[in-house]
DNA sequence: ATGCATGAGCT
DNA sequence: GCTCATGCATA
């Protein structure tokens, strides 16, 4: 399908009604040798089958309102995702009809969501349990290096969450490396109690981020028992997050929950809605020393809950973050992310003008480029272990050969979760 | 599981 | 315009 090959954009379609197209050639890059990226637009939005069908559909009715069915116009193609009702729809495109993406949503309905009580068995199992990279060094050193990255700014600090927040439950007693499990007095179900978060979908972005400057130091336990002595406002060390991600999927799938039904139940639970992604990431240790460290204490409260509740339903209420438009997702063909790389190696951080001229090159627009490289760097810094005593070069050391084309995969990442088994 | 994207807060 | 935390959409 994409035949896009006129136009770096461009989109073979759109708005498809759910299901029918997926079209999806797996081959991104082995079809559209000409085309440096490609913009495929879907409009199928997974994640809420059961109201998928006829958000679709009031989508198209919508859009062609509102668009007067074409929204392909401007340079760039938004996608508007999923409004939710129809009421919500119009309001939308009355308001902003063809403006940019940027509007906030008009308030949400209510969610239909039928509480019902997710216990998947396994489902995800497999493909998560994948996870077991490369493995080796793990040492224990630490230097400070990145500016704001690993161990520099802010350590476990419990970023202020939203308003109604009241975590810092101290009863937290159960380490990351061993469990309690089932005896745990927990609070029983409770729940939301009062929380009521009618306002913004993504709720609290705006609340978490003051730096405390004050070191991740790693303490080292000394030899011996590795007891983890995990109290409340400590700061954890690079293993026990890790065993601390590891039990956590373990008991998690135990459960049977997915990584989305944490995601959730920590919304329900203290008003901070997750995604799949973060408690994937999570999981995989893919997120930056701090951001481990915060969200730990939540998951981990989680996991008290969700297992001394045996067989309570962890209610779930959805609040599906709708009525946001994103832009597509560019896609960038694979030997065009080569020569992005290479740039990378060699600045991984272009001035404006490069960035301008790289774009230009490779024909994609000056801000996916520079996305690009922003991404980059943030995924190099989760690579990068926290505590590594090698030289900054060592990083992507390609010993002996490396033609200044080389399409090597270039770098083994090695992340500090490798003491992995 | 991940790639590209959005946004808040800094600088 | 960057960093950082996060997530939609996808592979």
């Amino acid at each position: 399908m994409a035949t896009a090959t006129s136009s770096p954009y461009l989109a073979s379609n759109r708005i498809l009604s759910t299901g029918s197209i997926v079209h999806s050639d797996r081959g991104v890059g082995g079809m559209q040798r000409g085309s440096t990226a490609v913009t495929s637009v879907s409009g199928g939005y997974r994640g809420d089958p059961s109201v998928k069908m006829v958000q679709s559909d009031f989508m198209q009715g919508a859009m062609a309102t509102s668009n007067g069915g074409h929204m392909l116009s401007h340079a760039h193609q938004w996608m508007t995702s999923l409004p939710h009702a129809a009421a919500a729809a119009a309001a939308v495109a009355a308001a902003e009809a063809g403006s940019p993406w940027s509007s906030s949503p008009v308030g949400m309905t209510g969610s239909p969501q039928p509480q019902d009580v997710k216990r998947n068995s396994g489902r995800e199992d497999m493909h998560s349990g994948s996870a077991l990279h490369h493995r080796s060094l793990h040492l224990g050193s630490h230097q400070a290096q990145h500016p704001g990255a690993w161990g520099s700014t802010s350590a476990a600090h419990i970023a202020s969450i939203s308003e109604g927040q009241q975590q810092q439950s101290l009863i937290y007693s159960q380490p990351g490396g061993f469990t309690v499990n089932g005896m745990l007095s927990s609070p029983g179900s409770l729940m939301h109690p009062g929380m009521v978060r009618g306002d913004s979908p993504d709720l609290d972005h705006g609340s978490h981020h003051h730096h405390h400057h004050q070191h991740p130091h790693h303490q080292q336990h000394h030899a011996g028992v590795s007891h983890d002595p995990q109290s409340d406002e400590d700061t954890p060390t690079s293993d026990d997050l890790e065993n601390f991600a590891k039990q956590f999927k373990q008991r998690r799938i135990k459960l049977g929950f997915t990584q989305a039904d944490v995601g959730l139940a920590l919304g329900t639970l203290y008003g901070n809605v997750f995604s799949q992604t973060t408690i994937c990431r999570f999981e995989a240790l893919q997120l930056s020393f701090k951001n481990m460290c915060k969200l730990k204490p939540l998951l981990n409260k989680w996991l008290e809950e969700a297992d001394s509740t045996t067989g309570s339903p962890t209610s779930i209420d959805k609040i599906a973050a709708q009525g946001r438009k994103r832009k597509k997702r560019t896609s960038i063909e694979v030997s065009v992310k080569g020569a992005l790389e290479s740039h990378f190696l060699k600045s991984p951080k272009p001035a404006g003008q490069e960035i301008t001229s790289l774009a230009d090159s490779l024909q994609l627009e000056k801000e996916v480029v520079r996305v690009w490289f922003c991404n980059r760097r943030q995924k190099e810094k989760r690579m990068t272990p926290p505590g590594l005593p090698h030289s900054p070069e060592d990083e992507y050391s390609q010993v002996g050969n490396m033609s200044s084309d080389t399409p090597s995969p270039s770098m083994d990442y090695q992340r500090w979760s490798l003491g992995k088994k």
